[in-house]
DNA sequence: CGTCCGTTTGAGGATCATCAATGTCCGTGG
DNA sequence: CCACGGACATTGATGATCCTCAAACGGACG
């Protein structure tokens, strides 16, 4: 469904990165000039990226792929939220991951999606063809170096994500969700409140909770006086020692 | 689409991969032309690699790296079986993962290790320094793409253990356990009892429970007849559908 | 043969999932 | 602008499951 604007503007080189040309964010492997993520991509690799992807803009809930499905695109996000997931036979639902700006996604296994992705906010997305990355990739060093950087980034991710839903107690998997938000935004532009853009069945999924014990956990921040929430979307935290302590307490 | 598929293009080695040269195996991200793993690195890889690594073997229990250290080297798993895990502020222990033939470990964040590596078996290991590695690797396309489809493989390994460990009951947990140390073999080269390497309090870390649960889930398997242990360290399904079911309903 | 470490087994208590009902937000349309 | 509807979220009560504490058991190794 609407698939408007999927002309592939070329960008003006003279723009900054991210809001017109692919960008990707990751942690190198050795020791980072100045600490914390870098911006990965030159000028001339977003614009060979640019070259091969196509910008789309879409509304939120807008399903990209299902699991399973042939595997044809490659995506980079550029602004906005995406989730990928996966539907188990009890009828229960996973959330694989949640992605954000500058992060990729869509890696197929055997030319199939493992899961299924969804937009969560309106988003804007470099889709690149699969066929057509790969053979870029195989052929620019530095642009596939960049992607395994971003690709062992994910793994980290992925393997916090475990720790993360490992826990048992459930104010403390909450608290680290939020963690985890609060550090996607860049340290330079995070703010005193927290934007969660997804919903309590989201959380819940990705926490591999029920919803009724995210919505009780919340309530328990909020009663302890740690957490503040504004409407169901916005948090703030108060007593930063105590939420740090939730945090690190595992 | 992908109808490209020549990744796997290499000359088949006399000498098996593994055992005197360096060797990855992962998943394509394009259709493969036999399903399953393939042999990643052609000959002139290996080559390449055994240049740059040194070979060494290590016996079980050997510690490789600390969390937090100083980075030196990457890792490629010969033959063995290595864990990857951190140490909770309460003193709980989280197994990150277990690494076994042709897996790679030891990606940095930083130039520090996230977790501890530990041998689980005697194991044999190839040691890349991480500088040379990196340099290697911005000038071989090729080479680079098979580490990207290796970490992104592992990446999916990961999102497949949070789900395992999302799943509040202990003998399903167990289950999955075993499926992938099933699937950790190769298909072909698979036989009707699983071998069980690590204790059951790795098990434990690794699943997130306590290590009663994990004792009293085997007991469990083994009463419904559905797996047989022999001393610890070797199982064998007795009854596939049910151990299928009971690994698939999540 | 005895020790030591890992494992098994048992009982009690805490936490979360589930079922069910009520409450709130937000977009839609009048 | 306000009223309405439906999806989402909160709150409550009950039961199942696993964690914790504690003790007995077993195999590996000297």
């Amino acid at each position: 469904m609407a698939t408007r604007s999927k002309a592939a503007r070329n960008a003006p080189s003279s723009t900054p990165a991210g809001d017109t040309a692919p960008s990707l964010r990751a942690v190198l492997f050795g020791q980072a000039e100045g600490r914390g993520p870098v911006q990965l991509l030159s000028r001339s690799q977003q614009a060979q990226l640019t070259h091969l992807a196509t910008r789309v803009r879409l509304p939120a809930q807008t399903i990209l792929y299902r699991e399973d499905a042939v595997a044809s695109a490659v995506y980079l996000v550029s602004d906005g939220v995406i989730k990928t997931f996966r539907d188990l036979p009890s009828g229960k639902r996973r959330v694989v991951a949640f992605l954000f700006s500058q992060d990729i996604f869509g890696l197929a296994e055997n030319g199939v999606y493992v899961n299924t992705a969804q937009a969560v906010t309106p988003v804007t997305l470099y889709r690149v063809q699969t066929d057509t990355l790969v053979e870029t990739l195989r052929r620019d060093p530095e642009l596939d170096f960049q992607f395994l950087m971003k690709v062992t980034h994910e793994l980290r991710q992925a393997q916090r994500h475990t720790i993360a839903v490992s826990r048992r107690d459930a104010v403390g998997r909450v608290a680290m969700f939020l963690h985890m938000l609060e550090h996607q935004t860049d340290a330079a532009m995070r703010s005193a409140v927290i934007r969660v853009p997804m919903s309590r069945s989201d959380m819940a999924n990705y926490l591999g909770m029920s919803l009724e014990a995210v919505s009780r956990a919340a309530g328990a921040l909020e009663r302890s006086g740690i957490v503040a929430f504004s409407g169901r979307h916005t948090a703030r935290i108060l007593d930063r020692a105590r939420f740090d302590a939730l945090v690190a307490a595992l």
